[in-house]
DNA sequence: CGGTTTTGACCCGCGC
DNA sequence: GCGCGGGTCAAAACCG
């Protein structure tokens, strides 16, 4: 189904710089097969050069899918990919298989093995480096389940899951740059088995934006992670599931929350999934496998950021309500290296 | 009332 | 085999 197309179109518009400047090292001709507006999505940065691939809005059309494939065909990313994900697409590597189903915790035992965080290092994953504002951008529903301080970083990260559909294995991670506060650090995972939500069903919980009792220990910033925006809006950008790939496999199956099915999927997926990454921003080299890195600077407009940070730290939420576009995106692969998406 | 956020605990993966 | 660190769960509290 569509669903698919929404993983990818999701990642792809976060990573896509709304400005038309990705294209900048763009190769002309891979991307004149791209429409015009399609520009520079992705951008594939080589260790060294930083090339960058451009594709083709595909969240504009919900068939995003086979646009991703033709350009992955076509060569875009080809040489990106360097092991190359090969037999999915590259959108389909980084959506695809993503995960496995979760196992609830009444299985624990027995499901935990299954568990996504089974070689979670290796799991596929979508990283974005996004300016605050970016975060508004995510129009996908996302629900904190759990925050965690890291190691090394003086911000905690913030755990979601899409609140759309139970079954949905699309999670996000928020967690601010240690390096550059101004940045926040988005890495999705597991892709989302339905279109995307035309509406939050539930505001209330989504709007909350008291902080706990501590904060935590950023002051200033209190942590947007914690609660950026909001689970719902919050982490912005949208989802890195992608691709629909594998999603065919498991389309909407709701799972009953507590699901016992969804195990095997997982493994199959795995094996292939551990390659895919997808990174925004600064390449990081998460792994060895394939990432998609997007990323975008702060230079965005300021005023998402703003709103979104006034969310977080202020508290108040409005943001929910106006979903930012990605602007952030726009700056993405303005110039050089530094921003685009690698794969 | 329904959904989200917060928070502590639990469990597992990974490195040593 | 052990310990650390990270990811997830679930109960309680909260909000519109």
């Amino acid at each position: 189904m569509d669903d698919d197309n929404w993983d990818l179109s999701a990642v792809v518009r976060s990573c896509r710089p709304s400005g038309a400047a990705a294209t900048t090292t763009s190769s002309s001709d891979t991307f004149s097969l791209l429409p015009p507006h399609s520009r520079p999505l992705l951008a594939a940065e080589g260790g060294k050069g930083g090339a960058f691939v451009l594709l083709p809005d595909v969240y504009q059309r919900r068939t995003s899918a086979p646009g991703l494939e033709e350009l992955y065909n076509s060569s875009f990313l080809k040489g990106w990919l360097p092991r190359s994900t090969t037999t999915t697409s590259p959108l389909a590597a980084v959506g695809g298989s993503l995960q496995p189903p979760p196992c609830r915790r009444a299985d624990r035992p027995v499901s935990r093995i299954h568990r996504s965080r089974r070689r979670k290092s290796q799991q596929k994953k979508v990283v974005c480096h996004v300016p605050a504002d970016g975060l508004s951008s995510d129009t996908w529903a996302w629900r904190k389940y759990g925050q965690k301080p890291i190691k090394g970083s003086p911000y905690p990260r913030g755990y979601y899951k899409c609140s759309s559909s139970k079954a949905c294995l699309a999670r996000k991670q928020v967690e601010r740059s240690r390096t550059d506060p101004g940045i926040y650090i988005l890495t999705y995972t597991g892709e989302h088995n339905h279109p995307m939500p035309t509406h939050r069903s539930a505001l209330a919980g989504s709007t909350r934006h008291k902080f706990p009792r501590d904060g935590g220990e950023h002051p200033s910033t209190a942590d947007p992670e914690a609660s950026p925006l909001s689970a719902t809006t919050a982490a912005g950008l949208s989802p890195a599931t992608p691709l629909t790939a594998s999603m065919d496999d498991e389309p909407f199956r709701s799972r009953p929350k507590k699901g016992e099915d969804g195990v095997d999927e997982e493994e199959e997926v795995e094996e292939e999934d551990d390659e895919g990454l997808l990174l925004v921003e600064d390449m990081e080299m998460m792994g060895e496998d394939d990432l998609l890195f997007v990323r975008s600077e702060e230079s965005g407009p300021a005023s998402a950021t703003a709103a979104e940070m006034g969310a977080f730290f202020d508290g108040d939420a409005g943001f929910e309500d106006h979903l930012l576009p990605l602007q952030w995106l726009s700056n993405c692969n303005s110039s050089s290296s530094s921003h685009g998406c690698y794969r």
